[in-house]
DNA sequence: TTGTACGCGTTATCAT
DNA sequence: ATGATAACGCGTACAA
């Protein structure tokens, strides 16, 4: 591997200058800038970054954090982060937590390690003391898609996910329904809670009382939506809407209606959140609440970019909230 | 941040027992060894990676090229990267090419910079100069999904993809189609041109005409997929099935079809390729060829961290080929 | 405008 | 068993 020194003795200057040249220093000469510049290109040399990296105690290097990438969610969100970081010249360390607060420990810690510039989280838990760890030792980091319980003092860019479900169940109500079931998601991700709070706040806006078992459980998997929609099915008084905490569980949800030969939006009306691709095919036509997952992990991108980079004064969080937009497909059945 | 040198000053000792403490090393004497591993903790310690890098020339850092991430397949690869390496104590910087030569030419520069231990390509193209001239220099790599136009001499895990339409065309020709048309997909991508030799091949062993007008270009992204099928139904004489080129490229043209009004598997029979999430739901049921993406995955990076840890003869490359698997549902009308 | 010399944090070698 | 020191490749303060 050549080195600055290499450069050096073949272009006969110190490698001071070479230095210079590779950071495009004024003071050096035209004549010796271009008799350097020829023999770094000659030679196919590349700066050490990990040397670089040392001397200026900066990588350009930042660690993004996530539950996962098979969930369609997280994986358009990582393209986002990977996208923008790139456009500003960083790269992207990707860690997979799983949800798991001790595993993304590790991988915090091994972050550190490796002297990331800044973290980005995108799945942390209301309480998640490993993360508040890092935050407390100044690093530069921004989360986003889900926060903590009680934020203060952070970085945080995420959807208004209760305004999100609001929405929705505002729209089902002004079509009529009074009977909207809901399936939930878990309680412990923030933005699970808040959809479940922009039920509730919808419900008891428009006067409608609130009927503890119209509220199931669906878990983060598709299997327990399927079950939590059986569950629902085997009531004495059926809905008439059901409305879920994200559009996976919706189609499961779909599955088991047709399972039990209810057709949507004839027999009962379905709404999803999140928009994924899926949800326009033609044989699916889910009406959902579409959130702008590319939007808030470039805004989130950006920030903590600013944030490294000191353009953005430490005395105010960034504190962004985004508004989610309704889509109205078929399968609600009020178009 | 504190050192090995401050460690060294606070526990009595010097910084070369510290680094011995640190590595393992068994020539440190018991109690010295607890003296440093209290301050260690004590103090909060983390070893410097970048230095530790320099030095061992080794940074425990592999390169991901994939084409993005927005696209399921690639999302599950990622994935599995991340998990393997992780097991293996490696870190994974992720970088998207977007099927470019040039971008991902910039992408590998970065990575050499930046010292990772290996590179792991998912996409590469059948010429792909960029990537050529890497190997070249004798960096581990491996390549995966997709290959060369001549691959002697390089690492690769890969899909028997001309096996897999093989077995699809097979398997309607066993049930009584003649006339099967295909949707293609991009013919510069390894996968894409070995599924259309399946096609091909199928229908000579089985001596059935190639009719040109069957064969339709189904680019990259639905929109022309959805073209493709329409075009194929202003034929005088439709087909009687259609195997596509992946399942995203079969889901468009599932609605193509229900546009025209006509049925899924009862007018006319489809396939597609990947076996993705959504094939399976009940209102799509497609029949699809399924290949083990975390499998390939998996074992690509294996093999790549095999390399880099000389576990592998250097003799004799890497070159492995899995099955594909028949996945049939309801679409293709069979069962 | 250019060169010399040092330090970033670690590990390996050599000596004790 | 332990310590002193050089080296990894780079950027920079200082001197010239």
């Amino acid at each position: 591997m050549t080195t600055i020194k290499e450069i050096a003795k073949i272009a006969h200057v110190s490698g001071a200058t070479v230095s210079r040249v590779i950071n495009n220093s004024p003071h050096v000469k035209d004549e010796t800038r271009k008799k350097v510049l020829e023999t770094i290109e000659k030679l196919n040399y590349q700066p050490n970054s990990l040397a670089r990296g040392m001397r200026l105690k900066k990588t350009n290097t930042i660690g993004l954090l996530l539950a996962n990438t098979t969930n369609p969610f997280y994986a358009e969100i990582a393209q986002a982060v990977v996208d923008i970081a790139s456009k500003y010249n960083y790269t992207v360390i990707l860690c997979i937590t799983n949800n798991d607060s001790q595993i993304q420990k590790k991988h915090i810690k091994i972050l550190q390690q490796k002297k990331v510039d800044g973290f980005l989280f995108a799945s942390v838990l209301l309480k998640d003391p490993p993360v508040r760890e890092l935050i407390e030792t100044g690093a530069p980091n921004v989360l986003f898609n889900r926060i903590f319980s009680s934020n203060e003092n952070i970085n945080y860019v995420v959807q208004d996910n209760e305004l999100g479900t609001y929405m929705a169940v505002e729209h089902l109500i002004k079509n009529g329904h009074k009977r909207i079931a809901f399936i939930n998601g878990y309680l412990n991700f923030s933005t699970f809670k808040q959809r479940l709070n922009g039920y509730l706040k919808a419900l008891k806006e428009y006067n409608i009382n609130y009927d503890k078992e119209l509220v199931v459980a669906g878990g983060n998997n598709e299997e327990k939506a399927f079950e939590a929609t059986q569950k629902l099915l085997s009531l004495e008084q059926l809905p008439t809407a059901i409305v879920c905490s994200n559009d996976s569980m919706a189609l499961s949800s779909l599955e088991a209606l047709n399972l039990s030969n209810l057709k949507v939006p004839e027999d009962i009306s379905l709404m999803g959140f999140h928009d994924i691709d899926i949800a326009k095919h033609k044989l699916i036509q889910l009406s959902t609440v579409s959130i702008n997952k590319y939007l808030m992990a470039e805004i989130a991108t950006k920030s903590l970019i600013q944030i490294i980079e000191g353009d953005h004064s430490e005395a105010t969080p960034i504190q962004i909230v985004l508004k989610p937009q309704l889509i109205i497909r078929k399968s609600c059945g009020c178009c």
